[in-house]
DNA sequence: AAAACGAAAAATATCGATATTTTCTTCCTA
DNA sequence: TAGGAAGAAAATATCGATATTTTTCGTTTT
């Protein structure tokens, strides 16, 4: 049976359980950026076989959550300033048009969905302490507020490209721990979304989500210059037997 | 080289080899949409192993390029008329704000790609006979041409995406074969563009690229519509010998 | 007959071992 | 002593076989 190191939960298959992790893992920064990802650690990390272990890395290389090069394996994607900065514009860009669309074709169960997410959002961010599990908790909380803001779009495509976006950017606000904001500015920069959103205001939840997104951005690049004055990659290393579980 | 099934390009690897026909194929509509790509016909189809064919699968699948099911396998996405018009409308708008921003940064390296894969295109148009070779060939173009027109436009992401839904869409156009527009018609449709971007006129570029990408879906709309009046999903079969080489 | 059951067959998912390529060491040479 | 082969070690990519799950198709029961 499939027991060795973490349980697979039931009805998963082996590679979705090692996305799954495997994806955590970067985001959260476990793993390091621009770190190899070597098969041996990797199989014994996650308890399974080349196979699927190869096929989640196939699949995140796909979306980007990984780096590949032909015979030379798998490495996380280092970060950098200048995507950050890409992927906040693009972001502004992008979620400025579905807010736009979400807010003209609003329905009830829109408005419901961003009044109990925020609620449950508010909640969150009182509560928590920094702890690691406890950032997981906030991060789902966000990322749902976030989605309901324009779950109204009728474009799926554009939906999805802003939650792309929006995955790729919580990456870089993950990596840096927690970053100069107290519990009532962020509950209090939600809420002007929610309201400016609710109250139809188009121009508005524009201008709102974008300074949203650009200020966020800025205090993060802030950050990443200060930690990192010239380059972002990370030195080579032999191992990285402290994060090896 | 890209032979029937084997001739692994040399420096290459076999999932890679393996990604490039099978999107091929399933962009030509070589394999049906909503058929079933079984892991035995795949692998001798394209001569390699279960390992590499199902890493394949794994990355094409994160792209949208095959559906997968746990335990069910994979197979090639359905079309919808209503995916195709979602399609076009996010591209309406990505490559709308795309355009805008690569006049707003133009530089003389993107004016001559335009020009120079312009006159590369409509030559190749001229000289089409719909072969299935040439429409490789005209395909290649076409799609450098659309590159070229947001190339200097400064945000990668929003380029990606932007190519991303080119390439979705072309599927759509390719599964039709030909679509009734004259080899006059299309040449002419690329110059308005050319020429909207070239004069560096914002409004009229936004324009002409909306009701470019617009008329052409709704072409193929329309004829999907006709030649499958309720249902586009293709019916179950059995087999599909005749493609399997 | 329709539903329900249960092997047998087929297909998917996974593993362990091997082939291939890259990287690291060591030793030799100019 | 820097440069550079040559060989060893390590890592990647691939294969063939096996375990697991789903599907198929007679057969039985109501």
């Amino acid at each position: 049976m499939a027991h060795p190191a973490l349980t697979r939960q039931e009805s998963t298959t082996a590679t979705e359980a090692a996305v799954r992790k495997l994806k955590h893992d970067i985001m959260s920064g476990v793993l390091a950026p621009d770190s190899q990802l070597k098969m041996r650690e990797l199989k014994s990390r996650y308890g399974i076989g080349a196979t699927p272990m190869r096929e989640a890395l196939a699949q995140l290389a796909a979306e980007g959550f990984v780096h590949q090069r032909a015979q030379k394996g798998f490495r996380v994607p280092p970060v950098s300033i200048e995507e950050l900065i890409d992927i906040t514009k693009t972001r502004q860009i992008a979620e400025g048009e579905a807010i736009r669309l979400a807010i003209e074709h609003a329905t009830e169960a829109w408005e419901e969905e961003i009044v109990s997410s925020f609620h449950v959002l508010a909640r969150a961010i009182d509560h928590t302490k920094a702890g690691k599990k406890d950032r997981d908790h906030f991060e789902e909380r966000h990322h749902r507020f976030h989605r309901a803001l324009i779950s109204s779009c009728p474009l799926k495509s554009l939906r999805e490209f802003c939650d792309d976006l929006y995955v790729r950017k919580t990456r870089y606000r993950r990596l840096l721990g927690s970053y100069g904001f107290t519990a009532k500015e962020v509950i209090g920069e939600h809420r002007l979304l929610m309201d400016a959103v609710l109250d139809r205001d188009v121009p508005r939840a524009q201008a709102v989500i974008r300074q949203h997104i650009g200020i966020t951005a800025d205090v993060i690049a802030e950050v990443l210059r200060a930690k990192n004055p010239v380059k972002v990659t990370t030195e080579k290393r032999k191992r990285a037997k402290t994060n090896a579980r």
